[in-house]
This record gives C-alpha cells, structure tokens and sequence, in this order.
DNA sequence: CCTGCCGCCTGCGCGC
DNA sequence: TGCGCGCAGGCGGCAG
C-alpha cells in the first residue's frame, strides 16, 4: 500500500458478544493509560445518547485518563479516572480502530496527549453511539438493566433458566431479550438454537429446564469459540479493532445457509421470517412444538 | 408489570 | 444502464 493511502474500512459481521469482547481487548491495549487530549465528533448522531450533545462530549473528556476497558453484553466502557466512563455500543456496523485515516464512516475521533495514534469510531449505519458516564466506572447507569452475559464469571445460570420459563414468550425472543442474559444476537440465536436441538418458537414457559439449560449451554460454547478463532485478531494488518473473527466464513451451522444441508442430518435449512428478520433452522433436528390442546 | 412491535440508518444485490 | 425495493438487525421507546 503506498504512503498516505487510506485503508479501507474492513467488512465486520454484526458484533454480538465474542466480537464486542475482540474488540474490548484491542481497546483495552490500545486505549487503556493514555490520556486523551482531544475529542472530534464527526457526526452527531453518534453521541445522540449523550445529554450533553457533542460539543459537551468531547469537553467533558479532555484530559481524562482511560484506566481499563470493561464489557457486559455487547456493551462497553472505558473506565477513566475519577469513576467515570465512556459507554459504548457499535449497534450493526460499529468499529474502533487506531487511525482509521479520513475513512468516510469516521464517527468520533480520540487523540492523545502522547502523539501517538488516533483511536476513532467508525460507523457506517450509524446505530451505535457513545455517551459519557458519570460515576460509571464499575456499571454504568444506562445499562443497569442489562444482565449478565454467559461469559461473564458471575453469570447465574439456574437463576437465567427460572427467568427464562417465567417469561410467557418464544425460545427465541428470550434469547435476543438483553435483560434476561444478554451478548446473544440473532446469529448466535440461531446457532444455539440449532446445537441444542430446539425450535426457536418454543415457548419458555412449557419448556423443560433442562431444555433452557442446554440452549443456554449451546450460546456460550458457539460463542466461546468464536472468540477463540478472532481473538488475535485486533492486532494484525490494520491495527484495527473491529472484532472481525473469519468464523462467520466456516463454522455457521444454520445462520444464513437456507437451502444448504445441515451438518448434523443432511436437510436443507429453512429460513422464516422473524421480527422483520429472518430465523434460520434444520427443520428435521429442530422441531416445531406439537399442539398440545 | 408484561409483551410485542416500530423506527432509526446505509449499502448492497436483485428484478425490471 | 438506472432505478426502486427488500434485506440486514440492536435497541430504546411506546402501545396495548
């Protein structure tokens, strides 16, 4: 690439947990002891979520030092010094990457006071944000009603079974609700849906617990090895640190592959629409609940 | 309180 | 060739 040329932006896949947590150890390496000396919002819908508008974003934040970089679900925050923090969501498209040049999605820019490299917020589709927290350093106030992810070490597994058949709602709907066990999006629905054998519109409330328990089982293994298979990624080529794993190319069972055979049985997956999206399932593993009535 | 649905966005691929 | 449309989807807000 010849000097001054701009990288492009590098093709992500929708950043659920595994990706979001790439992304936090490129940040927390890249970020993490430096003290920012500027702030340039770019676009202000980016910060929409600020109260303060944009202009009170990036004042709020000069001189402030980020100390460490945390994660619940798919969101994330720099920790600063004082207690405060930066929460951060990249909702469908968005990335930090160090020096992302004068990509055309570039959101927020960070500078540093030791000259060192940009770190900026790169968004195409523009439906993720930051906002500043005060006294947000151990869980930031907008995201109290987030629950933990299945990752997370205090994850409360038998207590996430009995909230999920409390609910009077599909398998699947539960899954992508971030207030029952959050880090989980369609992809990994799908995913673990599809490793456990369990139709996504099974209803919670009907459902053995040991059913819940499995599906829940099945989400954190896929979600473990994707982070397994992209979690040396944020230091390559780019120095970005967009979470892009490769595991969507080769290890997707059900998601996206409507018509192609299912690994396990042979059948083709069939794709439904769902929530003005889709749901992909082997519809001979995975079977529809039979009416009971 | 609980559940389900809308709207926010942009780029891409498709059909006509 | 160009245009319009459907699709992708996380989440806050809100309706019922």
């Amino acid at each position: 690439m010849p000097p001054g040329t701009v990288p492009p932006d590098p093709p992500t896949a929708v950043p659920e947990l595994p990706e979001v947590e790439v992304v936090r150890r490129g940040l927390e390496v890249h970020a993490a002891g430096r003290t920012i000396a500027s702030v340039i919002v770019l676009n202000d819908r980016a910060v929409r979520r600020h109260p303060g508008g944009a202009a009170d974003f990036a004042a709020v934040l000069i001189g402030r030092t980020v100390l460490q970089v945390r994660r619940r679900g798919k969101y994330l925050w720099l920790v600063l010094d004082g207690g405060d923090a930066v929460l951060a969501h990249l909702g469908m498209s968005g990335q930090f990457r160090v020096g992302a040049g004068d990509s055309p999605h570039l959101r927020v820019r960070f500078a540093f006071d030791d000259g060192g490299p940009d770190v900026d917020f790169v968004d195409q589709r523009t439906f993720g944000g930051m906002a500043f927290s005060p006294g947000g350093a151990e869980l930031p106030a907008a995201i109290s009603h987030i629950a933990l992810d299945l990752l997370d070490p205090a994850f409360d597994r038998a207590g996430t079974v009995r909230a999920i058949r409390a609910r009077h709602t599909e398998i699947k709907r539960a899954l992508l609700d971030q207030s029952l066990v959050s880090g989980i999006g369609n992809i990994y629905a799908d995913e673990a849906l599809w490793r456990a054998k369990v139709h996504y519109t099974r209803p919670t409330a009907v459902l053995p617990g040991r059913t819940v328990g499995a599906v829940l089982d099945a989400a954190a293994a896929v979600m473990s090895e994707a982070l397994a298979a992209g979690g040396t990624s944020f230091d390559a080529l780019y120095v970005n640190v967009n979470g892009d794993s490769g595991y969507f190319d080769r290890s997707l069972a059900a998601y996206g592959q409507e018509g192609l055979p299912c690994p396990r049985c042979g059948a083709p997956i069939r794709r439904e629409p769902f929530m003005n999206r889709s749901s992909y399932f082997c519809p001979r593993c995975q079977r529809r609940a039979r009416w009971t009535g």
